[in-house]
DNA sequence: GAATATTTGAGAATCATTCTAAAGTAGCTT
DNA sequence: AAGCTACTTTAGAATGATTCTCAAATATTC
């Protein structure tokens, strides 16, 4: 078996940011590298019971919290609903809310991200990292 | 004295969207639109009391809802903070955030807004709203 | 001014999330 | 592989933000 399984990969992502691999933790960034939605954080906990192993719902936070603080994963804050997740090992893009559906379509546009450096220069600032969600209904 | 003093238009913005004017109403929203920053609504709370009018934290809760809910006043859901408000009178605008300070920045990008709408456009969808949040620091 | 539908207030309740302290474990060191 | 030590986990308590409940108060209608 080569040296770069999916598992060997997830704990390198752990270690590599500086925390102790645990099984909670393995178990917790798997639920979001599986994931084809963002999950919340009950969400995600209730998967990683479902699949494998026991993690509490603290941990589960605690854990978000600490991969999100490292930039593993990325938080996902949308408008009255409580914070999803994501890993962030997908190049990085912005988000469509289907107002009535509630899903959530993945975007990039270039020429946005651009234009937003070109504003926050204009104000003295550099950009850290930034939100851009775009709540929608579906074209009539 | 003329007709459209700023407490007629407070009422008339009130009336308008659909809610009975209250002593209560006319406070919160005065407070908003007296504001130079963007409260919570603890903060909203505390000023209205201060100023002049007894309002509780529930009813302040509660009208604070129900206007945004009418697009009256705008909700500024920051990343790891209570919701703040703003008025919905002035013109649209996004935000940059000093993450430093804390100091919340307003701007318009024509181009960005545009863009935003080709965007949303190209995967079906027509923007209801949207937020746009530059996360930054002041530039070395 | 009386009738009716809304609105308010105080506190309880809820929801999301974080904290606490005790018990368990990862990863060096030998 | 056993020991050590610092880092982690857990369950439940605690917190913080916001919403709910329903009796009392009030805005509009007649």
């Amino acid at each position: 078996m080569a040296p770069n399984t999916a598992d060997q990969i997830i704990d390198e992502t752990i270690r590599n940011s500086g925390l102790r691999v645990t099984r909670q933790r393995r178990a917790i960034y798997r639920v979001l590298s599986d994931a084809e939605d963002h999950p919340d954080a009950p969400e995600v906990h209730k998967r990683a019971q479902a699949s494998d192993l026991k993690v509490s719902l603290a941990t589960t936070y605690r854990t978000l919290a600490e991969l999100a603080d490292k930039g593993v994963v990325t938080r996902l804050t949308l408008e009255g609903e409580p914070t999803r997740f994501e890993t962030s090992d997908a190049p990085h893009h912005d988000h469509i809310i289907d107002l009535e559906s509630g899903e959530v379509v993945e975007f990039l546009s270039p020429e946005i991200e651009e234009l937003q450096r070109q504003v926050a220069r204009q104000h003295g600032y550099e950009i850290v990292f930034h939100r851009l969600q775009l709540y929608c209904r579906k074209k009539t």
